[in-house]
DNA sequence: GTGAAAGCGCTAACAA
DNA sequence: TTGTTAGCGCTTTCAC
């Protein structure tokens, strides 16, 4: 294996001067070009191993996502891959699977390897610890889920205000027992589009034309938890049709549920928007699946994006308080939530139930 | 940052003795004892930077492959890291997005971090280039798809046979102008299977109870070349389906382009099995996309789980002859591909054209 | 079984 | 601008 000593050799160099070619430090052009020639010659490839203990960092960068499947976190990764493209970084992906223990397992080659840095998409809110690495001098940035009181930099999405804008258009759309599909515990978008779905029953409750009595507490019965995957959205909403009162409306709080949402509702024999169904974040292949269905547009690619170039600056070691960017999402109407008397009676009566609305 | 050398203080003991309990030396009971509690107490993480200087390989496996986004893969992937998991190689993912530039930039990194070995699903079956690994003494196992004339260890799926049983089951089940979807040329898999769509049609003129005249010719057109991608399937199919005499039924030759393919078969408003659809490989959430899509079963999972075995023998340096695992591919059997007349009518008459089939 | 010492290939501080 | 030199943190002879 050629060496940085082989390439001076052949050149007529020292060793530094081969590295300050490669490294652009000033060298004369003539003595420059030897070197380079030297170097294709014996086809060297410099050992960035050496370089990494050399400068006591590697020049990898560590992206931590909990479910590879999941087409969200292809396009975060992709995201990150081309902002990574251009600097001299190369991103490694590691796939978690929401288990925590490979999570930490990850994080501790990400220590063992001296990485230049780490994008994490916490398993768990308050159980990912990335204190280690931090204690460590290794910048990291959380993307999409925020680890609980670690002092990280952040790209978000407005989980919250989306979450209450996709449950108000239901409402809006006449639907009345809204139901909720949320993840686990202790994840944050889980947690905090819940919270959006509480709050836009809230107000509607509040603001709206007096609710049936018990109402409020019925709409209780209609939230549950599941996994984030297509089966978890599966049962869940399976078990919402087998309610006495089921809901005529379902909001998924992510894209794998929305896709068993689907599934369950299709073997209730039902159809949308006779029950309403509203997904947040793109569900993949959507037009074949379920041509129009209303989504929360999530920008997973520009996510990515930005938590790479807030990690390099990091890296760079420019001095900086803490950020937390939150990327808006928007939403999407599509067929799917048209109202749940929308079908052939609706389009012969016109318009009967749609009040004017805010996309957001 | 804590040291071996530190370490090697605290418990009184040389740098040697630490390596050596780390690593499984032989060391007394006692000392080793005091060593693992010193490095515990200061927080010791080895530095495999350093280690990997020294040992001239780094505990880094490469996966290359060309669609992060295509479920076959991600299967795949999952399949090496499971094998990694169990050794204390870590596996980082690449995704090429199919590009030989972006390929041939994680090669290059792949050898300046002196990986250990690369598995490596080609972009390109002529143009993918691992020479270079090979020279410098990096094992490289080829996965799905083999570089032309590269000398390395493969782990394959039975591609022509595949293409061949579906096609066979298309012509069994009494369709009689079967398109074949394949991918871009240049890639192994793409040609493959095309040639088994080749050889069963063949094989069914050759022995079939004589064809009309010029049926040979006319299946000629049913071939279309894309990109292995939803987009690319779908543009495919409506070029068929807008043939003066369209065909009845086609082959895609991968899951991604068979969505794409069911797509535009439903935009023409026809429903399988009226025109027989049958996909090369898994599609995700099929059920929902189209129940009971026919589909040669592709062990992705394994396929990744092979290539690691297979690189990680490489590594330890066992001595071996080049080796190619094929693994087999299955039909099964769905009901998009019951046969052209087997609607209403043909349930209401009875069978008439199934024969008896072997689903291999 | 244990320690001393050398060295993996590079970069950076310093001196020239 | 250039070369000399030291050293990043580990593993591995080799001698004891």
């Amino acid at each position: 294996m050629t060496t940085i000593n082989d390439v001076a050799h052949a050149a007529g160099v020292s060793p530094a001067t081969v590295s300050r070619v490669l490294n652009g430090g000033r060298v004369t052009a003539e003595r420059a070009e030897r070197v380079r020639r030297a170097a294709a010659e014996l086809g060297f490839a410099p050992n960035r191993v050496a370089r990494s203990l050399r400068m006591r960092r590697s020049s990898l960068v560590g992206l931590i996502i909990p479910d590879i499947g999941n087409p969200f976190f292809t396009a975060l990764a992709r995201g990150v891959e081309d902002a990574a493209q251009r600097t001299s970084f190369s991103v490694v992906l590691c796939n978690t699977d929401g288990n925590l223990d490979k999570e930490r397992r990850y994080l501790d080659i990400a220590i063992a390897e001296r990485m230049a840095g780490v994008i994490v998409a916490a398993a768990s809110r308050s159980r990912t610890d990335v204190s280690a690495l931090q204690s460590r001098g290794i910048p990291v940035v959380a993307v999409d889920r925020r680890p609980r009181g670690a002092s990280v930099d952040a790209v978000l999405v407005d989980d919250e205000e989306g979450g209450a804008a996709a449950t108000a258009h239901l409402l809006a759309r006449g639907y009345r027992r809204v139901a909720c599909i949320t993840g686990p515990q202790g994840t944050s978008t889980a947690e905090e589009r819940l919270a959006g779905y509480r709050r836009a029953l809230q107000e509607f409750l509040d603001d709206g034309p007096g609710a049936p009595a018990g109402e409020a507490d019925l709409l209780r019965d209609y939230i549950r938890h599941a996994d984030f995957k297509v089966e978890g959205g599966h049962a869940a909403m399976a078990d919402l049709l087998a309610l006495p009162r089921r809901p005529d409306a379902v909001f998924a709080a992510n894209n794998l549920m929305a896709v068993g949402v689907l599934q369950a509702v299709r073997e209730a024999g039902l159809e949308p928007p006779e029950i309403g169904v509203l997904s947040f974040g793109e569900v993949p292949w959507a037009a074949l699946v379920q041509p129009g269905l209303t989504t929360v547009q999530v920008p997973s690619y520009d996510l990515g994006r930005t938590a790479a170039g807030l990690l390099l600056d990091r890296i760079a070691g420019t001095e900086q308080p803490l950020r937390t960017v939150v990327l808006r999402s928007s939403l999407q109407i599509g067929r799917t939530t048209a109202g749940p008397r929308s079908g052939m009676a609706r389009r012969m009566s016109g318009k009967q139930q749609t009040p004017a609305e805010d996309p957001r």
